[in-house]
DNA sequence: AGCAAATTTGCAATAATGTTGCAGGTTTTG
DNA sequence: CAAAACCTGCAACATTATTGCAAATTTGCT
């Protein structure tokens, strides 16, 4: 079965279009997309309000993470296989591009654990970095 | 001198009403405010447009810097010393408790540095643990 | 395939948040 | 104190997000 259909459905979500094609979107973009971009991409095929709806539902699900930013937008990223019905465990590290600006998940790299002040009681961790990617270092 | 004006002062910033309350506020406050908060505290004695205003220019000047999150909230808390016209350096971690909602500032704790992927530049990180705060923890 | 129930969508209305230009007011400079 | 520099409030506008509800779609079942 397709790779979409099969997400959709372990998540017991009914496969709609507008499903199917944003999901598809994050399945093929490599790093994280913003509510803006998901609607160019759809060319406004499906109202804003789904679009909420739907980013919402898959965050709810376990299906995309949202990613911290120091301005007003709000970043989603398919999260990996461990993550369900409300328990994310994303522990990586988010690094944002300055240059072409894309926000990319790294995987591989985990969140370092941080000794804090007497009292305080961790529980998650978010890391972001900002600099320049991988792909545009090669283009120098 | 009071503080207030002096931090008004070196920076070259005229001394208004406004500035000087805002300025109060974050001096007053032990964790991180948004913009919704000094609305509130100042009774609205002061445009929105002047708060926004007087938030962007305190960024500028840095005196204050603004914090991570993931939901659309725009956190802002006072810097450090080092902190000047358009160079910041808080390299410290934020926490955000999930009991009474507060974010501190752990001025002490400083950010880890994580070993990148082949490529990958980094020129800044950020960094936000969730928990409990040490004020919560002693309630309990 | 066909039907009823459950779910999802789009629309409209409303709210919240952020930006800009400009005239009038306040602060600073000397 | 007067002129220059700077800041504020207003109005208008733009963008982003939320909610209720009826119509449309999808699902589960025969
Ligand atoms: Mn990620
Ligand atoms: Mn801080
Ligand atoms: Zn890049
Ligand atoms: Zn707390």
């Amino acid at each position: 079965m397709d790779q979409l259909l099969d997400i959709l459905k372990r998540n017991r979500l009914s496969v709609t279009d507008g499903r199917k094609k944003i999901l598809e979107m994050f399945l093929k973009t490599p790093g994280a997309l913003a509510h803006a971009d998901i609607e160019k991409y759809t060319d406004a095929a499906f109202d804003r309000v789904t679009v909420y709806r739907t980013l919402q539902t898959f965050v709810d699900k376990g299906i995309i993470h949202n990613i911290p930013t120091s301005d007003n937008a709000i970043l989603y990223a398919l999260c990996k296989e461990e993550c369900a019905d409300g328990h994310h465990h994303d522990n990586h590290v988010h690094f944002i591009c300055d240059t072409c600006g894309q926000t990319t998940c790294l995987d591989e790299v985990t969140i370092p654990e941080v000794k804090l002040p007497k009292g305080f009681r961790p529980q998650f961790s978010e890391m972001v970095v900002k600099g320049i990617c991988a792909a545009c270092q090669a283009k120098q």
